[in-house]
DNA sequence: CCGTTTCGAGAGCACCGCTCTCGCTTGAGA
DNA sequence: TCTCAAGCGAGAGCGGTGCTCTCGAAACGG
């Protein structure tokens, strides 16, 4: 799809992954509040309304930085995933994806913050965030495929009264799966970031100390409640 | 405490509040991004210089609104406790409670988003926060405590790399439950909130359509995963 | 009653997002 | 090959922000 093209075509990519390059460290240095158009035009040796060629607001460059970190992220959940994958226990699978997220918002906690954070330009996503928005869950959902098909797995309980809302939910992004596996996944994909996001937003101050075992074992955790085994159990 | 005090100090009492009211509203309407300490002036009939008197900073107001909307998620939640406490099952006080707190920051988004959302002000919450913060937490562990020593509760596993942990969290802050009770309290929290926060920030937008039912259902998930057992169980 | 403290007002600084205009450059079509 | 529209960067400018400083008036405590 990259075919050659014009000086001036080539010229925009760069200057557009520039400014997002800039824009990004400004956002690790600072936080999203902190991130100004203006210094990010300013270290680009330009002028502030020259930007505005490029994104047609702040608003604008703040969604393609989320586009980019709802990829990151869910590349790094996939390249986990894979290099997990070799014989090991789904359980243990899960539990390295589990960690692969964490590591990078540990090591992102802005870029985290961006999309797992409150979310600061409006009050709805961008459509354009919504797909790379589910890598994560993807391949969450993955894993639980796997090992159904394979070795079978612990069916979680459901409420009755859940039981059609399962059923849609299995039926749209799990095909294959028990409906009491819908909800469960939906459930520990939340709490999941849920112990990411207390952990980085400074709730396990003075309560969790060994913050890798204690993530290890709710992780673990996880696995157990949408139907992973764990070896030896 | 609140003794009689002259006319300056009243003034400046209730100023103070009328200050955090207005704050309250903006936040309400447009968020935290959007709250201007000009615009909260202005709508008081003041300069904006003048709100310095009473706040040394925009982030100080925020600290400000931080800690009350942290008392009145807490407020909610123990309100809820002991409303469900007349011999209800554990298990049903904690979903009530998890409800609740639900319930709070629907009716509330922007203000549950300043204290459970991206860290706004500053890297580390102020110290001011961090007791207020807390009371969730409390009412939850109240209620595992009375489970445990009314009927007794089902200890969760616990990794062994965990022990000394989890021996130091139930020594901190839950005194007289299992050690294994521990982490699994921290973890049960923190999915709490990620699974109040997914809902609120749009994660579950086109994902979770049954919206209370699946909340209780996960509530009830987790309050078996701290060892509350469900009656008919 | 007087001196000190507290307070509100106003001007001002540096910065922000964003808009508009104006020339220069580029590149596609005649 | 020439032309002319489109793309681009620079600059000025608008209204807004957080925050500081000074000044005069009001309230308070000894």
């Amino acid at each position: 799809m990259t075919t050659v093209q014009g000086a001036r075509a080539r010229a925009r990519t760069e200057i557009t992954a520039a400014i997002k390059d800039e824009a990004r460290k400004q956002l690790a240095a600072e936080g999203a509040a902190k991130l100004s158009l203006r210094a990010v035009a300013r270290e680009l040796g330009m002028v502030s309304s020259a930007l505005y060629r490029y994104f047609p607001s702040r608003d604008d460059l703040l969604t393609a930085l989320i586009v980019d970190a709802y990829d990151a992220v869910g590349e790094a959940a996939e390249r986990a995933c894979a290099q997990a994958a070799p014989a090991e226990a789904p359980a243990e699978r899960w539990v390295a994806v589990c960690r692969a997220v964490r590591s990078w918002a540990l090591a992102h906690p802005h870029e985290y913050a961006l999309i797992y954070g409150s979310p600061v330009p409006g009050y709805t996503a961008p459509q354009a965030t919504i797909a790379p928005a589910s890598r994560v869950a993807v391949v969450l959902i993955g894993i639980v495929r796997d090992a159904h098909q394979a070795r079978g797995i612990a069916v979680p309980r459901l409420a009755p009264a859940l039981r059609a809302e399962g059923e849609r939910m299995v039926a749209e992004f799990a095909p294959g799966l028990p409906p009491a596996v819908g909800p469960a996944l939906v459930a520990a994909w939340a709490q999941l970031f849920g112990l990411i996001s207390f952990e980085l937003f400074g709730q396990f101050h003075r309560v969790v100390e060994e913050r890798d075992a204690f993530f290890a074992h709710a992780a673990a955790g996880l696995a157990s409640s949408v139907g992973l085994v764990l070896p030896g159990e």
